[in-house]
RNA sequence: GCGCCCUUCGUCUAUCGGUUAGGACGACAGCCUUUCACGUUGUAAAGACGGGUUCGACUCCCGUAGGGCGCACCA
């Protein structure tokens, strides 16, 4: 057991077979929340030893998607599968210790073996046949793989941060392979190699591998090595309830950026699945730094949803500055439609109206596409396409309307939204006039449709010039 | 089939034997208001089921049901 005062080293250890998906994103999260919180680091290991899957693409995404969400790791990532002469060395190990063994069943033998044991209701486990039987008897010509020598008695015990102690009958672990016959190591053997050569003191994964941890931990024990601290966190579920994971369509965490939702208001979201700090529910990373504890992830799994994910985006969206806000919608334009031609017409007279606009436009935008379309009548050209609504609000009484106030707005010595409105609000109470009737129709003629911000901040926003263009154009 | 795990409002969760079972999202209603939002006030909404243990069970134990994960020369 690592004592207390050693600082916690974690990893992630994503396999470059696809993107980084939500889970992922949240195991990282818990790691690197973890380890940051502690006075420790988080490795990042790329599990790449299945050589026909992996790929560079998948990972250069995960690393975008980890630093987009702002999960730095310590350390430069690690290659798994550079590390295959050392996993290679240490089933060499196993073998001379007589903790495992060679074994020439062929892909084909052990397919029969598994379909029969399925017909015949039985478990599916690896029967064991090379495991006592004399090498001599080795069929010629055939690469043995080797296999691990699973204790067949007895119970292996895991004891988990989150799952408590979870023990597992031996009987019921086969033995699995650690060197495959082209000599490349497996999964589990890799893991535990790597985990303890590169010192992580914490594992925090999902519980699709608490039966890989039982396989592991007695590696560990074969190899007279400790078993580090684990923690197994429940799995996320789609909004049905069905099962999110890669091959049932679940997003990268580069889809939430499209989606429009901040890297901020995701890791807060993520931190609330499966972990809880009383009843905190928004809270700075910094707080999820100093408040993260594996005692308080929990043991059920959860469903995403995308209806707090947008609300708790929103927060972010309106208590982000605004010039910060800013640059996170200019980064983000890139990637969604029509996103880089708004990017393009981005200026500095463009984005100081748009700064301006934002305190308007941020109320009303619960992720950066709705802001996208919210900004649209900023980029507008004369004369504006109105929408249905619009048309219907610029009938012959809006268009009387606009008439009556362009005089009384072009005479209005300050372009500024306080003195406007007065204008306005002194010549609806002059007519006995309520201020909507006024308002809709100015809105319609500005931006082209019946919803915006305050009225007279587009005003203000838009300038005197352009204000009273669009006006006379739809009068 | 075998092993392991899970089960509190629709959803995320608090509760660590004694609470009118709390909060948040969502929903609904009111207020605010030039639209839409924001904000604000309020309402409805939960311990899967059945047995125990206990003075007392959401909390501990057993069973049932439902769900999840795993059982590859994938990771």
């Amino acid at each position: 057991m690592p004592s207390a005062i050693t600082a916690p080293v974690t990893r992630f250890a994503p396999s470059p077979t696809g993107y980084l998906h939500i889970g992922g994103a949240r195991t990282a999260l818990f790691n690197w929340a973890f380890a940051k919180g502690h006075g420790g680091t988080m490795l990042l290991r790329i599990e790449d030893t299945d050589r026909e899957r992996s790929t560079d693409a998948a990972t250069a995404a995960i690393l975008e998607g980890l630093t987009w969400l702002g999960l730095t790791w310590d350390v430069e990532a690690v290659s798994q599968h550079s590390r295959m002469a050392r996993h290679a060395e240490v089933a060499s190990e196993l073998l001379a210790k007589g903790q495992a063994y060679y074994c020439y069943c062929s892909p084909e033998e052990l397919t029969a073996m598994r379909e029969k044991a399925e017909a015949e209701k039985r478990p599916i486990r690896y029967d064991g046949t090379w495991r006592n039987r004399d090498p001599k008897d080795a069929p010629a010509g055939v690469k043995p793989v080797i296999r691990f020598k699973s204790p067949q008695e007895g119970e292996t015990v895991i004891n988990d941060h989150a799952q408590g102690r979870v023990v597992i009958p031996n009987k019921d672990l086969d033995d699995l392979i650690i060197l495959r016959s082209d000599g490349n190591p497996t999964y589990n053997l890799s893991v535990v190699v790597d985990d303890h050569d590169m010192g992580v003191t914490h594992i925090i994964r999902g519980v699709d591998h608490l039966t890989n941890t039982a396989r592991q931990t007695q590696i560990y024990q074969a190899m007279g090595w400790p078993v580090p601290e684990m923690t197994h966190v429940p799995l996320i579920h789609g909004p049905d309830g069905a099962k999110l994971s890669k091959r049932h369509g679940a997003l990268g965490v580069e889809a939430y950026r499209a989606m429009g939702y901040l890297p901020e208001a995701l890791r807060n979201y993520l931190a609330r699945l499966g972990w809880s700090h009383g009843d905190d529910e928004i809270f700075s990373t910094e707080e999820l730094v100093r408040w993260f504890e594996l005692d308080g992830i929990g043991k059920s799994a959860s469903r995403f949803d995308f209806a707090k994910l947008e609300n708790l985006n929103g927060h972010y969206i309106r208590h982000t500055p605004d010039t910060d806000l800013l640059k996170h919608f200019m980064e983000f334009l890139p990637y969604i439609d029509g996103g880089p031609e708004m990017l393009a017409r981005i200026d500095e007279p463009m984005k100081a109206m748009l700064t301006k606009a934002l305190p308007g436009l941020k109320e009303r935008a619960k992720t950066l596409v709705e802001l996208k379309s919210n900004a649209a009548y900023l980029f507008a050209q004369r004369p504006l396409k109105l929408d249905d609504r619009a048309k219907t609000i610029l009938n012959d009484e809006g268009k009387a309307a606009l008439k009556a106030l362009h005089p009384l707005l072009a005479a209005s010595p300050a372009w500024q939204a306080a003195s406007l409105e007065q204008a306005v609000k002194d010549h609806a109470d002059a007519t006995g006039t309520k201020l909507g009737k006024f308002a809709q129709p100015l809105r319609a003629a500005l931006t082209g449709t019946f919803t915006s911000p305050g009225i007279f901040d587009v005003l203000e926003v838009l300038g005197r010039d352009e204000s009273l263009g669009r006006i006379v154009d739809q009068m």
